[in-house]
DNA sequence: ATTACAGTGTGGTTAGACCACAGTGGTAGG
DNA sequence: CCTACCACTGTGGTCTAACCACACTGTAAT
């Protein structure tokens, strides 16, 4: 086993024995490398993994922002990794629709109506409504159903759908190239969030879903993308 | 921005622009880092990330397993991951359950007939009944469910079920002991399998996917876990 | 009381060295 | 000629020792 995987094994043991918890600070770097008798070097890298997977944050100085601390951002992590993995060209756009559909829809007729998840989601629509330009509209579409798929309170779930919002905003970006009318698709997304939220809050879980589903499906219809299953 | 940031960004450019395909070679740590001029230090940290992300794999000596090579393995990424965040205590086992009940019964329910998964999937099958103890056949059944997932052929949503493997097993070990009589439900959960994989082969996609959303519950349930939802 | 500054501890980065490993190719012995 | 051996080469893995920038802390000078 090599020496950073061992340093890292130990450090899940502290997290799951409890010694280790939310916030909490990993000892300095040069006391996990004297401790365990390694060198700083590979205490280093193992930080830098778990800093990569979300789980903590390094930082530099001293305070209460400096040293690394624990911290809790697995969507943040997990889009990085399909990001990358976007990139080597193996997570094909439909996919990844075909699965928001999945767990949109889910999210949606599950959604606890009261949860702070939607209130954040109807400010994003007003901040919609005033976008400036395409692309601040569309980061602000993801963060949308990502907040609307946090309502149903499945933290898996919710970290899954903000893993696809990275990818979400690139394709639905290069995508806006094929619109014919990009004002009249707004305008018509714009309604159709309203219809998804009011649906939601109706406790009409049955219909938000479907709107939900008809939604995403048509933007990436009218976009010229298809919503048929493609084998791998 | 730090230094081992920018190699990260300069080896995902080369993964975009098509310069470094899935099989390829990454160039030497010592070679980047005169490229980039950066220390071999930094240069190994990006590595370490894109290892712990299942870009790419490390191999010492020379031949064809030697050098830092592109893979495509987001699963096995995406497994650690999840399973350190477990660690954290900040994913229910509950949210697993029900995630799982949404994937998989999504998956059956498009299963392709004829597909190579569904082939392994009953392979596997034949090793359960046969399995010496039941740990093994813990670790068969979860990846008979993760060939399940795949049989639908969305690459997205297979990455997902390969990722909950390692948290289902762990879980399913644990649950075991809740239980009153591991050989009845064992006997019971080997014919539920045969039952599902029967219907996919059937292609009657509805039936498998009751057959598979009330083959995971009925376990959890058994073993002392309630399906329903748990806010976050 | 206020200001300025040295001190301390954090992660970030670098250079240079050595190790184990696995193939390659030359060479000595059969 | 063939075989067995062995030095060579290049890979990632690890370690040491140093320096940097940063941000707070305590102290001393104003």
């Amino acid at each position: 086993m090599r020496t950073h995987e061992l340093v890292l094994q130990w450090i899940e043991k502290q997290l799951s024995d409890g010694d280790l918890t939310l916030g909490g600070r990993l000892p300095g770097e040069r006391a996990m490398a004297e401790q365990l008798q390694v060198s700083r070097t590979s205490v280093r890298e193992a930080v830098r993994i778990l800093e990569a997977m979300g789980v903590v944050r390094a930082g530099v100085g001293s305070g209460k922002d400096a040293g690394t601390v624990v911290i809790a951002e697995p969507g943040s992590a997990l889009g990085s990794t399909l990001r990358l993995h976007v990139a080597t060209r193996h997570l094909p756009v439909a996919d990844i629709v075909e699965t928001r559909v999945l767990l949109e829809s889910w999210a949606a007729e599950r959604a606890h109506v009261g949860v702070p998840a939607l209130t954040e989601a109807a400010e994003l629509l007003d901040q919609m409504d005033v976008a400036p330009d395409i692309d601040s509209f569309l980061a602000l579409d993801a963060r949308f159903h990502v907040a609307l798929a946090q309502a149903a309170g499945n933290s898996v779930v919710s970290a899954m759908m903000a893993s696809l919002r990275g990818a979400i905003e690139n394709y639905a970006s290069e995508l806006t190239g094929n619109l014919p009318d990009w004002n009249a698709t707004c305008s018509r997304l714009r309604a159709e969030h309203r219809a998804i939220l009011a649906a939601v809050n109706n406790n009409d879980g049955g219909k938000a879903a479907e709107l939900v589903a008809a939604h995403i499906q048509g933007f990436y219809k009218e976009a010229g993308v298809g919503s048929s299953p493609l084998p791998t």
